[in-house]
DNA sequence: TTGAAAGCGCTAACAA
DNA sequence: TTGTTAGCGCTTTCAA
């Protein structure tokens, strides 16, 4: 690999020369010169050692990708289409824009600011964080942040400083209007199903209690579909969920993935979907369209969502500060085969 | 961030000393004087500076996972769900050996080669690529190589020097099982479903064409079910198809998603799997099991493939030559519904 | 319009 | 056992 003192040496000019060459810096090159040393470039293909770049401009291009791994339930990440497709929506962005992208993966927040401040990434994406988690990496990290899907309450959003988003989606107002439907085709009996409690599924439950509501429906802790997601014990989980359906009409679940699931669990149980139960999903990814029946469930786009929030950060990065501190983006029900509609 | 210099000079100590504690070289150093650096960097929270140590080294600790990406085949290359499993693999051993992941996806190969050495990657996965592909990849940059799913036939195997390995699959065999299990439940009219001609595909199309040897039925190109991936003709394409496999009894489909496409634009025009057309699909993902009906196919595991190549390759990195040049995985049928029993 | 040189933070050969 | 110092390749300030 050669370098630019190389360079420099065998056409008889600076290092400084070359190099404002390299960066078009050309108002203070003459003409000549910019030509001679742009075709030696090309002729042996000089490549920029992007190390020694990066410590002399203290920055480095890359885009740390952060995903707080809780526990086993991202055992290979890439499994879940939702994520999937937000990263390619995230690396397509960040490839278009010219930058790096560089997957940080750990359960352990002081592990993730080693890894960001090594590498002196330029800016971060933070997915899977409740708002201490990416309140933690705000306090040691001040370059740019875009969050996906966190939830952060008014009252410490200024802690975040300018340089800070976050992308997420109209959750509440999501379920509530996919349980709204639910109570619309006759259903009073509906469980909620999810395997957590907070930030996005809380947002989600938050919606579903209120569609209850306004359809004067009680609710009862008994809706609630507790989910365990350990790889081994969830298909004894699903089992029971199941038989525990069969008190009820309708579930609405948190994600297609769970709610596919549920469908089969049910299936080997001899309870027919939608016929014996109604079951809601949300996401719309492509487990929705193949299984069968084919799912209803609340859109959203996973990829776009991705997408936004890696151009919004490369905004950041380039100095622009967000007029909002937070982007909702909308969820549409789309209604496949698997609610029934009850007779009043 | 805090430097090893200031360090240094906070402990009245040299450079040295530091990064000698630093990195364990714990010989050369006085037990107290190791205790007193140690808690230091501790107190400080020191954190590396990777661009200047790379610089130093000449390394980088990144291993570059490489997709050529053909065309518009992969828009968002994650929502393969092939491809997203073995990235997840590849993640996976990576992050636990200590390296780190980046990707580059390209449909140019010198820009690749660009990325590649403008970041000095310690070793390099390389995906989607043709031999001729790999081998230019090889040709300019001479670390360790890992292709997974690279046919490359054994007069240029020896270009690749050492330091290399391709991680594949028994595909002609695979798929020649697949056949032969639809011969001997009676099919004859057997088509076969690709995008392409070339690589995996050939090496599926061979053990097919072997099957129907073995089993007296004659091969006539009409029998090739080419498809044309970009996203606007797909749905036409399908409509064709699944005209045309109205000749047919039965499809061997190169991939799973492939498989249930062809089967639900055959369940558009009335065609029902497994009654009027037997399906059978390739990996054995996801899509297999959700779909209606469950898909038979050939079993592969991409996550371990992914997993397996990234661990080969950091063994190469680490210095040890691969013993062979080709892991072949084994592939194995998993029977479902998709495929009838003909009457013979 | 061009060049000299300092410095980014770290490593490692060599000296003490 | 510890310290000095010369790089690694690039950018950038300042001088010529």
């Amino acid at each position: 690999m050669i370098t630019i003192k190389e360079i420099a040496a065998q056409l008889g000019l600076s290092t400084t020369t070359v190099s404002n060459v390299i960066h078009g810096k050309t108002g203070e090159v003459s003409p000549e010169t910019i030509g001679r040393v742009r075709s030696f470039l090309e002729e042996v293909e000089y490549v920029p050692n992007i190390s020694a770049r990066n410590l002399a401009q203290n920055r480095s291009k890359i885009i740390g990708v952060v995903l707080k791994a809780w526990e086993r339930k991202y055992e290979n990440i890439f499994r879940d289409p939702f994520v999937a497709e937000m990263i390619g929506g995230i690396e397509k962005a960040i490839r278009e824009q010219g930058y790096f992208m560089m997957l940080y993966i750990s359960d352990d927040i002081a592990e993730i600011l080693q890894y960001v401040s090594t590498w002196n990434a330029d800016g971060l994406i933070l997915f899977c964080m409740l708002d201490d988690d990416a309140l933690r990496v705000r306090k040691k990290y001040r370059k740019p942040i875009v969050c996906i899907d966190t939830y952060i309450d008014k009252q410490t959003e200024a802690a975040f400083g300018d340089f800070f988003l976050n992308v997420g989606l109209d959750d509440q107002k999501g379920a509530c209007e996919a349980v709204r439907y639910l109570t619309q085709q006759g259903h009073k009996r509906i469980g909620f199903l999810s395997d957590n409690r907070v930030g996005v599924d809380l947002a989600r439950f938050r919606g579903y209690r209120k569609a209850l509501e306004e359809a004067g429906i009680e609710y009862s802790d008994r809706n609630f579909f507790m989910l365990y997601y350990e790889k081994n014990v969830m298909d004894a989980n699903f089992a029971q969920l199941a038989e525990k359906a069969k008190d009820f009409t309708a579930v609405f679940c948190c994600s297609d993935l769970y709610a596919v699931m549920l469908t089969e669990a049910c299936a080997a149980r001899g309870i027919k979907v939608p016929e014996d139960l109604s079951v809601v999903g949300f996401d719309d990814n492509i487990y929705s369209r193949l299984c069968r029946p084919p799912l209803t469930t609340m859109h959203q786009d996973a990829e776009y969502k991705g997408h936004l929030a890696a151009m919004k950060l490369i905004d950041m990065i380039r100095g622009s500060v967000p007029g909002e501190k937070e982007i909702t983006l909308t969820s549409a029900l789309v209604i496949r085969e698997s609610v029934r509609q009850l007779k009043r």
